[in-house]
DNA sequence: ATTTTTCTACGACTATTTTCGTACATAGAG
DNA sequence: CTCTATGTACGAAAATAGTCGTAGAAAAAT
């Protein structure tokens, strides 16, 4: 198992993980310009962020090329688990249950979709 | 509807909110006693917390006597649900399905309460 | 009536997050 | 070779969050 005991990334550092694991490895530059796709961001912010999550250990770089290479230390599924973690305790009062009651409860899910989550339960209750 | 277009509440704001929404509407100094059992908190920190929450709306205060009553002005759910969009959106790409999936599988059901989303399920597909 | 306790208000200090400017090195173009 | 473009490092400003001290008013205790 993951030895995830990193710190909670911040909202901004979070906005880059995500493009980190849709993309893969890649160098500040490029970091910077799928940001800007969304909002104008400087370049040095975007460099300042990155090297700020590898002092936190929230990523990996390869420094062997002048324009170094960040890639994540932990997987999405892993930093996902642990942030849902976190928040079903803290706005869900530790009830995931709660917390799944309220996500189905909105609409926002398709019969088929709905569908995949019941035959995700029949599998775990083991039938 | 409600118009919940408040801020977002910081993390020592939730916990606060989470005692208004169990306890009701209450003082400073009963808030206070209630966050002390969890941890060391003084009390101008506690009252200073307050305030803001009230400058920002996310709380009520009658002012009447010389202690001031405080209380939510969002209803628990309504909160939730708001945290629940954001956070679907920044952590889970805006996949609530993706959020249910990651909370089930992780072991922390009972079969009663995975018996209670299934009929939620059914509920909603309407049958 | 005087002292002590209990409140609110407010300012400010610390830590964290986000943002950017500047310095300096080096790669690439001409 | 010189100039420009591109990179990293670093410091620090600005915004937000969390914490508390102190002042002053008013209630409660003696």
């Amino acid at each position: 198992m993951a030895d995830n005991i990193l710190p909670k990334p911040t909202d901004a550092e979070l906005e880059i993980l995500q493009l980190l694991w849709e993309y893969g490895p890649n160098s500040v530059r490029f970091i910077n310009e799928k940001l800007n796709d969304k909002r104008e961001t400087g370049y040095t912010t975007t460099l300042k962020v990155l090297q700020i999550m590898h002092e936190k250990g929230l990523v990996r770089r390869n420094t062997d090329a002048r324009s170094h290479i960040y890639e994540t230390v932990l997987t999405k599924a892993e930093t996902q688990q642990s942030l849902l973690d976190n928040f079903v305790d803290h706005v869900f009062s530790g009830s995931a249950m709660n917390l799944v009651m309220q996500a189905l409860g909105n609409n926002k899910a398709s019969k088929a979709e709905l569908d995949e989550i019941k035959a995700l339960i029949e599998k775990m209750e083991g039938r």
